[in-house]
DNA sequence: AAGGAGTCCAACCGCTGTTGT
DNA sequence: GACAACAGCGGTTGGACTCCT
C-alpha cells in the first residue's frame, strides 16, 4: 500500500472540459445497460477518457432520465428560499425536495438569482435577525458571508403563507418521476428525513447508498447494484437478454432505437464473451465494452456528422423517446403523433445511413433531422405550472 | 457594428463522510 | 484504531452567451 491517498484519476489522462454527444451517449448507454456500481472503474469500462468523478456529475447533473431542465417556477424559487433558510447551503438537501433538479442546479440558482433578491425582500422588513442566525446549521454559516445579515431572513415562516406542508398532497410517484414539479418536503428535522417519496422508499429498500439525494434517490436507472447483480448472476445470453429488458424497463413506448444502439453493445457475444474479465484489483466481472470497437467508432463518426446537434435533442431524444406529444406532426407525407416516433425514425434512418443500408443519401437524412428537430423544439408546450406547487404558494 | 460588462451554468477542485479491511 | 478507497458535497472557475453603451 502506498503512503496517501491517492489520486481519483491521472489527471494528464483524462480529458476534460464540455462533454461531446458522443461521450455523453457512451455514458448513457453504458449506465443503462451496466448501472454505475463504481464510479471509478465506470470510464474504463465505457471506454470513456474521464475520471470517474466527472462521469458522476455529468450523469448526475445532465444525463439522468429524471433531471428536469429550463426554468425555476416561482413557487420553486419560493420553496428554495425557504428551505435554503431552514437549510442553509445544503445544497443537496434542498434539491431532494425537487426531483428532477439537482443540487447543481439550485446552487447556480441561489447564486445567480435568488441570493440577489433576498436583500431587496428582507431589507426593509426584517432588520437583521441575526439570532436566527445561530438557527443555521453550523456548516453551512461558513458560506452565508455572501449573503449579509439582512438577507437572512427572519422568523416570519408565513411569508411564504405556509406554517406547514401537506405532505398528503404530495402526488404519487409514477414508475417514471416525470411529475418533476413534485416538491418534497422537509420535515422540522432534516437529519431524520426519510423517503416522503414512494419512488424513494423504493430506491432506498434495495440501494445501500442513499445518502445523496440529488442521485441515488432520484435516479431510477442508477439502481447499478441491482443491474450489476443480474449481470452478474446471469451471465448468459438468454440472461442478457433479460437484462436488456430490465435496462429498457424506464422506456415506455417505442424505443426500437434505444434496443437497437444497444444491442449493439449485446449483440457481439463472441466480442463479449472473450472481453469479459474479471477486473485485476477486485476480481469482479467487469465487461470490457472498450473492445467493442466498430460500435464505439460508429458512434465516434456520429459525433463528426451528426452529434453535433446540442445535447439537449440528443439526450432527450436517447432518454426521453417516450415523452408524449399530443400532436400529430405531418413530415414528408408521413404522419407522426409523438416525438419519439420522430425521433426514432431519425435515429434509425441515420444509423441506416451509417451503415449504408439506406435508399437516400446522407445529406437528406441529416437535413430531415435538423427540419424536424427544429419543428420539434417549436412544439415544446410552455411548462405548466404544478397544482402542488401553486398550492405551497397561496 | 464593436467591444466591454454582466450573467449564467457546466464542470472542476478539494474537502468530508462513509465503508471496508 | 488506523488506514485506504470511494462517493458525495459545496465552493469556485472559466467559457459561452446576452445586454448595454
Amino acid at each position: 500500500m502506498g503512503k496517501g491517498r491517492a489520486p481519483c484519476c491521472d489527471k494528464s489522462q483524462v480529458k476534460r472540459g464540455p462533454w461531446s454527444p458522443a461521450e455523453d451517449l457512451r455514458l448513457i448507454t453504458f449506465i443503462q445497460k451496466h448501472g454505475h456500481d463504481n464510479w471509478r472503474a465506470l470510464p474504463k469500462q465505457a471506454g470513456l477518457l474521464r475520471c470517474g468523478k466527472s462521469c458522476r456529475l455529468r450523469w448526475i447533473n445532465y444525463l439522468r432520465p429524471d433531471v428536469k431542465r429550463g426554468n425555476f417556477t416561482k413557487e420553486e424559487e419560493e420553496a428554495i428560499i425557504k428551505l435554503h433558510e431552514t437549510l442553509g447551503n445544503k445544497w443537496s438537501k434542498i434539491a431532494s425536495h425537487f426531483p428532477g433538479r439537482t443540487d447543481n442546479e439550485i446552487k447556480n440558482i441561489w447564486n445567480t438569482h435568488l441570493k440577489k433578491k433576498l436583500p431587496l425582500k428582507n431589507c426593509d422588513s426584517t432588520s437583521g435577525d441575526e439570532s436566527k442566525e445561530s438557527s443555521i446549521t453550523s456548516s453551512s454559516s461558513s458560506s452565508f458571508s455572501s449573503t449579509p445579515a439582512c438577507g437572512k431572513r427572519g422568523s416570519d415562516q408565513t411569508e411564504l403563507g405556509h406554517d406547514h406542508f401537506d405532505e398528503e398532497s404530495a402526488p404519487a410517484a409514477a414508475k417514471r418521476p416525470c411529475n418533476n414539479n413534485q416538491l418534497i418536503i422537509p420535515s422540522q428535522d432534516d437529519d431524520h428525513e426519510v423517503a416522503k417519496d414512494p419512488k424513494d422508499q423504493l430506491v432506498t429498500s434495495t440501494s445501500t447508498s442513499t445518502t445523496s439525494p440529488s442521485s441515488s434517490n432520484v435516479s431510477n436507472v442508477s439502481n447499478s447494484k441491482t443491474q450489476l447483480d443480474v449481470s452478474r448472476d446471469y451471465p448468459h445470453q438468454e440472461e442478457e437478454n433479460y437484462q436488456m429488458d430490465n435496462l429498457l424497463f424506464d422506456f415506455e413506448g417505442p424505443c426500437d432505437v434505444i434496443s437497437d444502439i444497444l444491442q449493439e453493445v449485446n449483440k457481439p457475444d463472441s466480442i463479449l464473451d472473450d472481453h469479459k474479465s474479471l477486473d485485476d484489483h477486485d476480481q469482479t466481472w467487469v465487461p470490457q465494452l472498450e473492445g467493442d470497437y466498430d460500435f464505439w467508432n460508429m458512434f465516434d463518426s456520429l459525433s463528426d456528422a451528426f452529434l453535433q446537434q446540442p445535447n439537449d435533442q440528443l439526450v432527450q431524444a436517447v432518454l426521453h423517446n417516450s415523452e408524449p406529444c399530443h400532436n400529430s406532426i405531418n413530415f414528408g407525407g408521413e404522419e407522426y403523433h409523438n416525438k419519439s416516433e420522430i425521433e426514432n425514425r431519425d435515429w434509425f434512418r441515420f444509423l441506416e445511413s451509417e451503415l449504408g443500408l439506406e435508399g437516400n443519401d446522407n445529406q437528406n437524412q441529416q437535413a430531415i433531422f435538423y427540419q424536424d428537430h427544429q419543428s420539434l423544439a417549436m412544439e415544446e408546450k410552455p411548462e405548466e405550472s404544478d397544482p402542488f406547487l401553486a398550492s405551497f404558494s397561496n
